[in-house]
DNA sequence: CCTAACTCTCACGTAAAGGTACGGGTGCCT
DNA sequence: AGGCACCCGTACCTTTACGTGAGAGTTAGG
């Protein structure tokens, strides 16, 4: 019962900046049969380009055996299928749901261990479903947040209609504010020292 | 253009467990006065249980002056007033908002020091309306998420009654969902590669 | 051939938020 | 006086998800 496990809630602005105008610009490796668009290969900048992720990142998926190139250019260079795409952007998916690169690993490990797909994929929806729920909560927690900061910019904002002659340093719980009684706690944390 | 900064989406189960039974045990040391029942002091390990936090967090924080005993009993044990759990309850709140420890710090040296009171009164009111705009886009990233999910569920059931047979390892791309016709990305991600 | 831009493989660095341990004091009860 | 639970300060350890070079090779274009 000491364990204090606190991980924090996941999310973030995790920019979905996408590069957008890709241009091709030098490098275009289209394998030795012929120009057939639907077989480009990319390499490991292009590929973080579209993901938004940098080449680092890639490398270090790699290393714990999210992702694999294809095939490797005659000088060792990383070429990447469409599929990477997909890959990646999962990836980015799973670590907004919460799951650290080290649970990914081992959801992975497993997909590819019991390949047989059923029980895979009994597997999976263990997974997402735990996570929905997980998912869920954190909704709840983020709205209530939100009611906790909207209440408390209420508050505040009668504050700035007050005298400033007497909100000195009692301005956090001074006797103006129509709103109610109690001072929201966002508010009166500032003062509690 | 090229910092990718990572943060990713705060929240988490941030265990609000309160330990309830607070057995005041052995120690219980009021003040010289008499045994007023409002000024009862606490030290570190009650502070601790009441606001979830451990011991070393709580000095942390102190470290970096985000709380500071009222006062330091003869042998040096900290000794903390009832503000103290606003104050750590607070620190908690700023946190699942996704601010970082040194954040708040900036936070709380900037409430001191302009302690006038009005500006520090807009000061507070900036943070949390920008903290309001990124709680409500966190929201609607983690709505998608939940969106995704359930999408992703959905596909899956279908596959349950599926015949076993013919799921080995086309699975995730079989023809049999009636759901759609493309396969979400929660659950193509798993192929890719 | 030359050059710019890209990539390769190490390998060490970093920030956040504590965890964990050490050796020694305190507080209170009996 | 003994004991037990708690606290002190200091200081090094841990994990996560990359960042940041270094030194060297590769590709495509001119």
């Amino acid at each position: 019962m000491k364990s204090n496990r606190h991980h924090r809630l996941p999310l973030a602005a995790s920019s979905h900046d996408d590069g957008v105008a890709v241009s091709p610009a030098h490098s275009e490796p289209s394998s030795a049969s012929d120009g057939d668009s639907s077989t480009e290969l990319m390499q490991v900048g292009d590929l973080a380009r579209e993901t938004g992720k940098t080449v680092r990142a890639l490398h270090l998926y790699e290393e714990l055996e999210l992702v694999r190139p294809v095939a490797r250019s005659k000088g060792h260079y990383r070429l990447y299928g469409a599929d990477a795409l997909l890959r990646i952007r999962w990836i980015g998916k799973l670590q907004d749901m919460g799951l650290s690169l080290t649970e990914i690993q081992t959801v992975v490990r497993e997909w590819e261990e019991l390949n047989s797909a059923p029980r895979a994929m009994v597997k999976m929806r263990e997974v997402y479903r735990s996570k929905l729920e997980e998912t869920r909560a954190t909704l709840r927690r983020l709205r209530a947040l939100e009611h906790d900061l909207h209440q408390s910019l209420a508050y505040l904002d009668t504050c700035e209609v007050c005298d400033p002659a007497r909100l000195l340093n009692a301005c956090t719980n001074c006797d103006m504010h129509g709103c109610g009684d109690h001072v929201p706690d966002l508010v009166a944390g500032f003062r509690a020292n």
